[in-house]
DNA sequence: ATAATTGCAAAGAGTTTGCACAGCA
DNA sequence: TGCTGTGCAAACTCTTTGCAATTAT
């Protein structure tokens, strides 16, 4: 009772440029970068590609509490941050990543249930938002 | 040029419930319960109200990626977890919470903005659901 | 009296979906 | 030919907002 999936050159597209864009980008990003060479590609169809990306294991979906969803093509296990002021959402390394990620992964903890993942996002001023904060202050 | 801000039998109304609550209601959650107290109070108050808790303080917003956004008032760092198959959201303790809180504060990073705090939610199913994932399997 | 707060309903933003058609296997 | 994927637009969900009425100070 397998579902088949066939080749199509909208999945495609939505797929290369949402690994190209380091930016996590929204849907409607994608799409308006993907309309430059499918004109007539619908924000329906970018949505139905990412949602199956995400089904998949192909995307994620960072969590952000305000605005759009933002997807990443990238889904190895890694750091994001979100500046509060300008919105970008932006790849973050740590350098103690091995032990923050162990902490992440095997939490001690008395839950009963299942932990199996986890989402996180560090929060703050960007580079730029902060050299403006600066500048005005 | 400070805003007053007056007293309000909506706003505790809200704000007393919120607290009451420890599984991180939606707005609509809230809205069903205070109607039965209050019942021409309006959807739009209490999204009014959380939305000024929000801002002063007083009440978090928990980004998740699907579905409404869920609210907390309890503002102290604690941790969440989220059941994949319920949706149910549940604080939850960790036994190393210190050493966590404190590579979580002050990641080390080469990174040239400021982080001042992150958004955490471990994934999995809840107790109930992996029961009942056990049963069927 | 003055301005903050509310109820109501409409508008807005983001995302999903039904349907007929296009296109891969 | 089958059935999957698409374009289009309408529907849907969640949240915000304009406005006139209400209410606290």
């Amino acid at each position: 009772m397998e579902v088949q999936t066939r080749h199509s050159t909208r999945r495609d597209a939505v797929l290369e440029c949402l690994r190209k864009h380091h930016d996590h980008p929204t849907a409607d990003m994608l799409y308006n970068e993907i309309r430059r060479d499918y004109p007539n590609i619908s924000l329906g169809t970018v949505y139905r590609n990412l949602n199956f990306f995400v089904e998949h294991g192909e995307a994620v979906r960072i969590p952000v509490t305000d605005g759009q969803t933002r997807f990443d093509g990238n889904v190895k296990p890694h750091f994001h941050f979100r500046c509060s002021s300008c919105g970008a959402l932006l790849d973050l390394n740590l350098e103690d990543e091995r032990q923050l990620e162990e902490s992440l992964d095997h939490p001690k903890t008395d839950f009963k249930g299942s932990i199996t993942g986890y989402d996180l996002v560090f929060t703050g001023l960007c580079k730029d938002c902060l050299k403006k904060k600066k500048e005005t202050a």
